[in-house]
RNA sequence: CGCGGGGUGGAGCAGUCCGGUAGCUCGUCAGGCUCAUAACCUGAAGGUCGUAGGUUCAAAUCCUACCCCCGCAACCA
């Protein structure tokens, strides 16, 4: 099974009880400017995402609205779906958990672990709250004057016991802290590793993975009563993107090699998953990296501070492309971080209209003026030149180890280098002047600026897909010739080309409402 | 004494392991340039590096105590 030159990247499956927000939408795009990166430096990838649709919630929500469940999933997976589009995702697929497919590998899997002995049925019991729809520890809930038992947000807990089947994560326990010491590289960041291995050394329950109280779910091979609870169900998503247990022409991608997701749901990937594949005796995957929270001018989002922002309407203020590169570069990738209107106009116009937009704009014009639109001859290269380009060359091998560690803002930071330095190049070199003074000193520059926006372009495409597109296409580089190998001295531009006519491409972003 | 992370110019961060001119981005101010999307380039102002002690010729960096903020502490998508 060659799997050397594959990539399997995931995104989490998303809970559709509600609409999609900004969380899902800094997830998906951070997942695909991963898997986009990997395609374009020649991997064999596979992206997958999805949705995660049964359960409680889900069947309540269709209730109050008076359809179904699988009403209520198709029309909200749906969003999801139209969401990856409405942000230049390329995932190779895209999972629902209510799919045929995906229940078959759900008692596939249930299946596995029981044989190996690790699933046992046994009770499920604690102070419920039905308000709250949760179970409480006795120790988190009062008992009042009244001789009421409540939780702490004052509602009413009762005593409840429920049959339930559950895993023995607790025997997994070593095996898992083992496995963490072996592979130190398996959770990251580290301050998320360091906080799941004290959690699992702290000591690990059995979990309940199967639900009487519902029956929106996977059913529990032979036992009619149960569904699956949550997590066999949701996890397991990640085989069923690759066809397993069959071999087939997807089998190769297992084990993923990052499974993205946010720092809420750590626990659940980095210690419940792995110890579910050991029961089942499959290969772990090779990492589970946790991306922080992105809050709105401080506050966690939530509906009723209002501030929740719908991720298509982002998109259509600002652009997909910028909203991408905002999300991926505004935030160090793996700590939480802040938006706000004024922070994404700031990169847009600082960042993409300012620094590289306006060069492209001033070099390309140049030529179009002076080169008679194509592109000029560069005489010999002095040290400046050289050392220019030379930056711009090493994006590739120096954004390598940034991606593969998921530093997505390291590597951004280092593309915006060269652009900055393509900047000072421009403006030191003064090919206005040299216009009349030394026009074939001016062609070299122009060529020189031409080529690094180029590059720049090239390892820029998988944050910004069609923008760098547009870029390439100003520079009349073919569609075959735009992958990171491209990114080489190699393939620099031949002069003599000729140019389409400049036009912008990343515009100002202006103020509707000045006065604000 | 539950575990862990952090407090650095207006904002956000790096530097702390391996003590020795406190650096970056944005913002502000001044100058330059006019090819360009009122963009670009150069320079400047601005910090007793949470507080108080200690070690040292020398501490943001090491040690001690304290203050403050934030994660995690099992059913949370």
């Amino acid at each position: 099974m060659p799997k050397s030159n594959s990539y399997y990247v995931t995104t989490p499956i998303f809970y559709p009880n509600g609409e999609p927000h900004i969380g899902h939408a800094y997830t998906m795009v951070a997942t695909d400017m991963l898997a986009r990166y990997k395609r374009l430096d020649g991997k064999d990838v596979f992206y997958l995402t999805g949705t995660d649709e049964h359960g409680q919630k889900m069947q309540r929500t269709a209730e109050q609205d008076g359809i179904s469940a699988l009403e209520l999933a198709d029309r909200n997976s749906a969003v999801f779906r139209s969401m990856a589009q409405a942000l230049s995702c390329s995932n190779d697929d895209f999972v629902r958990t209510t799919e045929k497919r995906h229940k078959v590998v759900c008692q596939e899997l249930w299946n596995l672990i029981a044989e190996n002995d690790d699933i046992y049925l046994g009770k499920y019991d604690g102070w419920y709250s039905v308000r709250q729809e949760g179970y409480f520890d006795e120790n988190e809930t009062t008992l009042g004057d009244d001789g009421i038992r409540r939780e702490p947000l004052g509602s009413p807990v009762e005593w409840v016991e429920e049959e339930s089947y559950f895993f023995k994560l607790s025997e997994y326990q070593d095996r898992l802290l083992e496995y963490y010491e072996a592979h130190p590289e398996f959770i990251g960041p580290d301050s998320r590793r360091n906080e799941v291995i004290s959690f699992v050394k702290s000591g690990l329950r059995d979990v309940s993975i199967s639900r009487t109280t519902f029956d929106w779910g996977v059913g529990v091979p032979g036992d009619e009563k149960h569904v699956m609870y949550v997590w066999i169900d949701a996890l397991t998503n990640y085989l069923t993107g690759t066809g397993w247990p069959n071999e087939g022409d997807r089998a190769h991608f297992w084990p993923a090699d990052v499974h993205i997701i946010g720092k809420d749901i750590i626990r659940f990937h980095a210690v419940y998953w792995p110890a579910f594949l050991m029961a089942a005796g499959v290969e772990l995957p090779k990492r589970v990296f946790a991306h922080g929270f992105l809050f709105s001018r401080g506050e966690k989002m939530s509906k009723s501070v209002g501030n929740v922002i719908d991720p298509f309407s982002l998109a259509q203020e600002y652009g997909i492309d910028q909203l991408r590169y905002f999300l991926l570069r505004e935030v160090p990738f793996g700590q939480d971080g802040n938006y706000s209107h004024a922070s994404i106009v700031n990169r847009i116009n600082a960042d993409l209209a300012n620094d590289l937009g306006n060069l492209a704009q001033r070099s390309l014009s140049m030529i179009a003026k002076n080169c008679d639109g194509k592109i000029p001859q560069c005489g010999t290269q002095g040290d400046d030149d050289k050392a220019v380009l030379r930056q711009a060359y090493q994006l590739l091998a120096k954004t390598r180890p940034e991606i593969d560690n998921q530093r997505i803002h390291k590597a951004l930071d280092m593309i915006w280098k060269v652009v900055a330095d393509a900047n000072k190049y421009f403006a030191g070199n003064e090919p206005w002047v040299l216009k009349k003074t030394d026009p074939e000193r001016m062609n070299s520059v122009l060529y020189v600026t031409a080529e690094l926006i180029r590059v720049v372009a090239i390892m820029a495409q998988p944050v910004m897909p069609e923008s760098c597109g547009k870029l390439l296409d100003l520079l009349s580089v073919e569609l075959g010739h735009r992958n990171f190998s491209y990114a080489d001295p190699e393939f620099s531009l031949s002069s003599g080309i000729e140019l389409p006519a400049p036009q912008g491409v990343f515009p100002r972003y202006v103020e509707k409402n000045p006065e604000e």
